[in-house]
Parts: structure tokens; sequence; C-alpha cells
RNA sequence: GCGGAUGUGGCGGAAUGGCAGACGCGCCAGACUUAGAAUCUGGUAUCCUUGAUGUGCUGGUUCAAGUCCAGUCAUCCGCACCA
């Protein structure tokens, strides 16, 4: 069969007939199959995203046929920070090159074969998406969701500019290599914390990964425990009228607060700057900067040697009423909790390395329940316990001090919950992003811009190279324009929004791409809502695919969504690694292109291939030793497929219930298999197939006897290499007729055809296999055992001996314990 | 560091606590062929090959452990401005 052609042939078919869409009139239930759109990055559609779509529409089709009205989208995630970065280097304009590798990649993802809906394509960095984008921006807005606060960014001292994570290579710029610091500056903000509860309890009822979900159940970071406010104590004076200033901090373990022997805060914590004594200052302020350059992943490393200043002032323990010094820490992070720590030194481990090293006290509260432990020079008793040195509390566990240490405490403590979880800084200072449509009045501050006036479009000519400022802010006519409250001069905000918000909502808008009206029409989605299957890689767990549960509960919460989560069910797919086991890149020279294997065997073989030579969820290293393989099996079932439509042997009787038995054994194990996207063992099965047809041709047997088994085996395969069994189907099998094989019902099994009359059952001796037993199938556990202790070499084993017990799995083994 | 995972033949990978290695690659043999290729059929964990050993390592639970538990080593992924 001359592959390539009849793939085109059949793309051709396909879109012609529109088959691959969505049916609005169609009364079959939903099915709505989503992956993970893709970045339109300058090299093609990778091995990745055949990998992620190739399987993804098998399982699409697999549905199709399965009776269900299928929506199967797809488009382009084309904001974000590596087209500018192509511009800076090239001048090439991201719009340009963003556009121009869409069109290429959009005839790669047509040769894939996939049944994407025709109608629901959609580009983010296009106006009549990031319309949208802005008016979920103003929606937020509307309901207390969106907020400006000051938040630190990296800040390259050289370039003068804002700089993104991944451009920070220890500590300094990837472009220029000078130093990278944290700078505050205003910023838009969505208060995911306020779904945190929701978004943590929400997660049981989901068919995710488990461990996908303990990663986002990690990340939201639910922690119970208390606020307790320490008074600090005036300069010079101990005199409790003159307290002024109080640091709350946030403890999970109130039940330790005796043994509290100083406190610390963040670097960036309001106090930090203002409390210092005059002799302390130089040193802290010194401290501060230092700390500004380090990442919060190295901040917290517990191997790193704890570092910190003394402030020179003390705060009052609230339990001991003891004098206490405050030190400023980078271990202490201003973005968790209230960004001050109590320290207790006996049982933390950070506390104990950290009063070691500056000689502070270490003094023990909590005692190991069943031993006597000095814990000051062995290292912190981090575990639970009993109190002791704690006053009136002594005696108490842990769990009973939490509570009434922090009641004792009266206004100085509350029970508190908090959650590790923080807003979703949402402002960047880039251009090609969607414009965040606010404009900054001197008179009225941050007003929003009408919703008539939207889209706020982004100019094309605008000077990107960095020198400081957002590219937008220095493009006069995007920036100067009027408020629309007091028709004033007024300018607009001029930083984008971060492309997690154009992802958040990519699914809804596909189902109503063509709305000029609104963002979507609440009927449609809602008939379409909610993604029944969502497949794309696992390193979204904690941004993306918290993002997108975030926006659903808002817009839920609006009256827009009727579901509760977006995404019913999620797999991720696995990494395909180089063939040296690292991942691909260009740099290492390692990046496999599939275009080359897609020429070569076409796009059946090839995706056929990737789902057989890897397990789906776990990836793995390259390796096309094994495509060959995937050939051969197509040739073969092409083969035996024509030799059996067109019977030229003699024809013979022949018994075919072994064949009957290997085929509706296949459909029930391809039907589960394809349900967990386990498409190996299924592609596996069919190799089973074929080979019991092959075995049975080859004993000289009736053909014509095999084509029900054929036209099943074809239908079986259709998900699996769409073109080919299309082509068959139309020229072999079902000749005359024009329906398209997805029409048809995918195969399901008869269970008669799976009993067997015998089974063969393992005999053991002391759990190790003696030998085997003929028995038949179903057989009860007596029978069994009575059947299998008759043997003549289970006789001449047990010599004589009576069993001590006998263990029947039935139909799988007879375990004789003697 | 924190969080999440993975570890099984020469290789890719299978195994609701119940006969480890399905299926495939590779390799070996046979058939067909003048020959090769292709195709078809069979075989293929290891070893001192009469039965013993085998799922990173050390223990444990169990009649029975790749699977469950405790610990340990190695590798990989994410960590909030890459998407």
């Amino acid at each position: 069969m001359d592959y390539k052609a009849i793939e085109k042939k059949w793309q051709d078919i396909w879109d012609a007939n529109g088959s691959n869409n969505f049916d609005w009139s169609s009364d079959k239930p939903k099915y709505y199959v989503l992956e993970m759109f893709s970045y339109p990055s300058a090299s093609n559609l990778h091995l990745g995203h055949w990998y992620n779509y190739g399987p993804s529409d098998t399982f699409a089709r697999y549905k199709k046929m399965q009776g269900y009205n299928v929506f199967h989208p797809m488009g382009f995630d084309s904001f974000g920070l590596p087209a500018e970065n192509f511009a800076i280097k090239t001048g090439v304009h991201p719009k340009d090159s963003t556009e121009k590798n869409i069109t290429t990649m959009l005839g790669q993802l047509k040769s894939i074969g996939a049944m994407y809906d025709a109608n629901s394509f959609l580009v983010t960095s296009r106006p009549e998406y990031y319309k949208w984008t802005q008016w979920l921006f103003l929606q937020l807005l509307k309901k207390g969701l969106a907020y400006q606060k000051n938040a630190p960014v990296n800040w390259c001292t050289s370039c003068n500019t804002v700089i993104a994570n991944e451009q920070v290579l220890d500590g300094s710029c990837e472009r220029c290599k000078s130093e990278v610091i944290k700078k505050e500056m205003t910023q838009w903000f969505f208060k995911i914390t306020h779904y945190a509860e929701e978004l943590l309890a929400c997660l049981d009822g989901l068919d995710w990964p488990e461990k996908t979900k303990s990663m986002q159940r990690n990340w939201i970071g639910k922690s119970i425990g208390a606020e307790i406010t320490f008074a600090v104590v005036p300069p010079r004076s101990a005199d409790p009228k003159d307290v002024k200033d109080y640091i709350k901090v946030f403890t999970t373990r109130a039940d330790t607060l005796f043994g509290v022997t100083y406190v610390v805060i963040a670097p960036e914590h309001p106090l930090a700057s203002t409390l210092p004594t005059a002799a302390k200052k130089k040193a802290v302020t010194k401290y501060i900067q230092e700390a500004t350059k380090q990442s919060d992943i190295e901040r917290l490393s517990t191997a790193k040697e704890k570092t910190g200043v003394f402030t020179g002032r003390y705060c009052i323990n609230p339990a001991t009423k003891k004098r206490i010094p405050i030190y400023v820490a980078d271990y202490c992070l201003a973005t968790y909790g209230t960004g001050a720590v109590m320290a207790v030194p006996a049982h933390d481990d950070r506390d104990f390395a950290f009063a070691t090293k500056y000689k502070l006290p270490i003094v023990t509260v909590i005692q190991s329940a069943d031993a006597n432990n000095d814990n000051t020079t062995s290292g912190a008793y981090t575990n639970d316990g009993i109190l002791t040195n704690s006053k009136k509390f002594d005696g108490l566990t842990s769990a009973e001090a939490r509570q009434k240490i922090v009641a004792s405490l009266k206004a100085h403590g509350t029970l508190k919950t908090n959650y590790r979880l923080r807003d979703w800084s949402v402002s960047r200072q880039r251009y090609w992003g969607a414009p965040i449509p606010i404009i900054h009045c001197q008179k009225c501050g941050a007003v929003p811009v009408p919703e008539k006036d939207l889209p706020i479009e982004l100019p094309y000519n605008v000077e990107f190279a960095p020198d400081g400022k957002s590219p937008l802010a220095k493009c006069a006519s995007f920036t100067h324009t009027t408020c629309p409250k007091c028709g004033g001069k007024a300018t607009r905000d001029p930083d984008t929004l971060d492309t997690f918000v154009c992802s958040s909502w990519y699914n809804l808008r596909y189902i109503d791409t063509k709305n000029t009206k609104e963002a979507f029409d609440p009927k449609l989605i809602n008939k379409l809502m909610p993604v029944d299957k969502y497949v794309g890689g696992a390193e979204h767990a904690c941004m993306h695919l918290l993002y997108a549960r975030f926006f659903n509960k808002a817009l839920r919460d609006m009256g827009y969504v009727n579901c509760d989560e977006p995404f019913k069910s999620l797999v991720h797919q696995g990494i395909i690694l180089g063939k040296d086991g690292q991942k691909m890149s260009k740099s290492k020279g390692n990046v496999v292109n599939p275009d080359i294997y897609v020429d070569e065997y076409g796009s059946d073989v090839f995706r056929m291939y990737l789902m057989f030579g890897f397990s789906f969820v776990e990836g793995g290293p390259w390796n096309d030793d094994g495509i060959k393989a995937t050939v051969r099996f197509l040739e073969r079932v092409e083969r035996i497929v024509r030799k059996v439509y067109e019977p030229t042997t003699i024809k013979q009787s022949g018994d075919i219930s072994e064949v009957e038995f290997v085929l509706h054994s296949t459909i029930k194990a391809i039907n589960e298999d394809l349900e967990v996207f386990s498409f190996n063992t299924a592609i596996a099965r069919l190799f089973e197939l074929v080979n019991a047809i092959y075995r049975y041709d080859t004993a000289g047997y009736d053909p014509t006897a095999l084509q029900d088994t054929c036209r099943t085996l074809i239908l079986l395969l259709a998900p699996f290499a769409p073109h080919f069994c299309e082509e068959l189907w139309a020229s072999v099998i079902n000749t005359g007729k024009t329906c398209s094989i997805f029409d048809h019902s995918y195969p399901k099994h008869d269970p008669s055809k799976l009993t067997k009359s015998t089974v063969e059952v393992a005999v053991q001796f002391n759990s190790r296999v003696k030998c085997k037993i003929t028995i038949p199938q179903g057989l009860d556990q007596a029978a069994a055992q009575k059947t299998a202790l008759a043997d003549p070499t289970v006789i001449a084993a047990l010599n004589g001996i009576t069993p001590k017990k006998v263990i029947i799995v039935p139909d799988r083994l007879v375990n004789i314990i003697v």
C-alpha cells in the first residue's frame, strides 16, 4: 500500500466531509477530548507533539466508534517569551515569526491525520482571542479577584530590564552575565488563594493521576496552625506601654511556644529595615541586599549554612514573658505565612542549626513519649510528644497543647489555617502578550478599560530591545490615552498578561471560537464541559492545571459555567528523551526529527510505533529499532485481509474456535487497555490476534471462515492506523459502500466465546511449582483439590505424607503445604 | 532543600499479592529459493542444566512479594516570570 498517497487521500476526504467535526445536531452523548495545545516554536512539530497528539487521537477515534459525539479541538498557545527573545536576537517581529511558525506547524499537524474539529481552531495571540482574555481580566477585577500590589521581580542591573527566572543562571543574567537582583514593582495579581480550600477539596473527586493530585495538594500546602503576636520591646526601655511594633508569626507548632528563644523576620519583611538599632543598621542593610540576589530554592535549602544578622532589638515571648532577640535571616520567606517565624531550636532542624551557629539558647519543651533524650546536643526533636518546661501545660500532648496554649494567649494568638499557595502574579513587563486592559489616571487611579473598547490591540511598531522600560511603555501611540472616567490625560498599563492566563480558558473558547459578541455562549459551553479526557505533560501539574481550575471556579461563580471542575479525567504522557537518555535539546544535538520517519513510513506506522514502543505514561529514550516491526505488522494485516477476501485456496472445513477465543479475548483486552491509555499492550493484543489468524490460515483451513474475524480486526485497528484501515475497509472489506469505518461501532466481546472447557493450573509444593494439571474451567475448590491430590506426580511427590494445608486459587493454582 | 516519580533479560517493555519476562526487536534454527532479500514456522532469562538462582540493595509481613511495609542507593521531573 502506498501509505503516503492514501494518507493524503483520506485526510482530504475527512476534511471535505467534515467528519472530524463535532456534530451539534446529534443526540449522541458528547465526549470532549483535549490535548494541551502547543507553542509555535521556531522548530517544527517535534517528537513530543507527536507523542501527545497521535495516541490521544487514537483514543478520540475509539470514543467516536464507541458511539460518542466527540469534540476534539486543536490550536496554538502563541504568546510568550521565546518569540520575543527571538525578535531581540534577530529583529524578526514576534507576530511575523509566530504566524509563520503556525502555518508550518498546521501543515505538520494535518499530516498526523488526527480528527481535529476544523471549526474550533484558535490562536491565543490573535485579537479575536485575546480580546476575550482581556474581558476575562475585567470580569475577575469586577469580582474582586484581581488586585494590584508590590512584588519582587528579577532585575538585571546591566540590561536594565526584568528577566524571567529561566533567564537567571547562578544569580546572573544569562545574556550579559551581570548580577541579577530583586526589585519591587507594582503588579497585578489574581486571588487564587480565595479558592485554596475548594481547589484542595475538589481534588478528591477527580479522575487524575494520584501523583498529580498529591503534587497539587502539596503546592496548595494547607497547614493548620496559629498566628501568634510577639510584642517588640522599645529601645532602651522595657515598659510594655511603649510597645508600638508587633511581629506576627505563623506556626504549626504552638505547642513549642515555651521553647521559642528568638524570632526571625524575612529580609523583605517591612520591619527588617525599620527595626534595627543604629549600631546594627549597616550590617542588616547589607544582609538584606545580599538576600535579594538569591532564589527561594537556594534560601530554603536545609543543606546550606544558615545565615542571619541580629537587629539589636528584642521582643517578648508571650508564654515565658522573657526578652528574646530578633534576627533577620534568609531562611525565612516573606511570601509564606506572615514573613516571620518563631524559632524553636530544640524542635526544628533549621532553628537548631541557626541557634548552634549563633550561640542562642536551646530549650527543650517537648519530650518523646517513649524515651528521655536530651535534645540540646544531639539535634532537634521534631516529632510531637509530651510537654515539659511549659509551666501549667506540662504533661499535655502536643495536640492538646496546640489548642490550649493558643487559647491562653487571648488577643495575642488565634488558630489559623495557612496555605503555601500564593496569589498568581499576572503582570509581565514584556511585549509579546495580551495587554492588560487598565488605564492609569492621576485622578482616578487604575481604571478598567470599558468592555466596548476591547480589544486593546497590541501595537505592531514597538521597540522591544531591553533598556529599562516595558516595550509598550515606549510606544507613545499606545500609552497615551484618556481616562474613561474623568476624560483627563491618562496612560495605559504598560504590562502584558502572563501567558498562563491565555491558556486558562482556551478549553472554553474552543467550543465557540467564532463568537464575536461574547467570550463564549454559556449554553454551548455547558453542553460540552467538562473536558472528559485531558492529555498533556506532567510538568503542568502545579501551574497550568491549577490556574485553569481557578478560572473555571471563578467563571462558575459568575454564572457562566455549570461544572465545578474543568477537567474530569487527566492523563500525562511521558517524555521521549534523546538516544543518549537526556532530554532532547538543540544544544545537546540529540533532537530526533519526526518528519524523517513520517516521510519514510507514513503517519500510521509512526504513530503506531510511538504507541507500541513505549509505555505511554513513562516515555523513555528514543530508539527506532522496533519501527520496522510496525511496518511488518501492517503488511501482515494487509496480506491476510486481501487473501481472506479473495479466497483461491481449496476450501476445507476446520475448527475456528481457537481463533474465536483469541478474537474475543483481544476485543475485551483492547477495550480495557484503551480506557486507561495502555496503547502498547493493546497493540500487543492485536499482534497476537494476527498471529492466531495466520496459524489458522497456514493450517490449511477455509479462508472464508476468517472474513468476519478480519473485518473485526480492521475495526479494532482503525483508531491506531486510521488511514490504512479506512483504505482497506473501502477497497477490500466494505466495497461499494461509502460509509467511513469510523461510523461503525467498535467491536464488543461476546463473553460466551471466552469460556474454555479446561484450564491448566500450576500445582505448587510449599509455594514452588512442581507440576501442571489440566482441570475443567471454574471447578470448585474442593473438586480442584481432589483432582490435584489424585494426580500421579503429586501422589509420588507426597510419598504418603498428608498435606498440612491446601490453598486453591480458582483456575490458577493449587498450593500444597507439607 | 522541599515535593513527585522511576529502577524487571542483550534491547523496548508485560504482569487484580497467585506459574516473572506477555507482545515486539535482536539473535539462532527450519521451510521456501539457484542464491540472497522478503515471507512462513519454531526456539531464545541465567547457571555448575537430575533443580537451583533470578525484578537496584538490606530487612520485614505472607502459604505465596516485581507487587505490600521499613530502610537504603541510583536516576529523572517540578519548585511559582519557560510554556
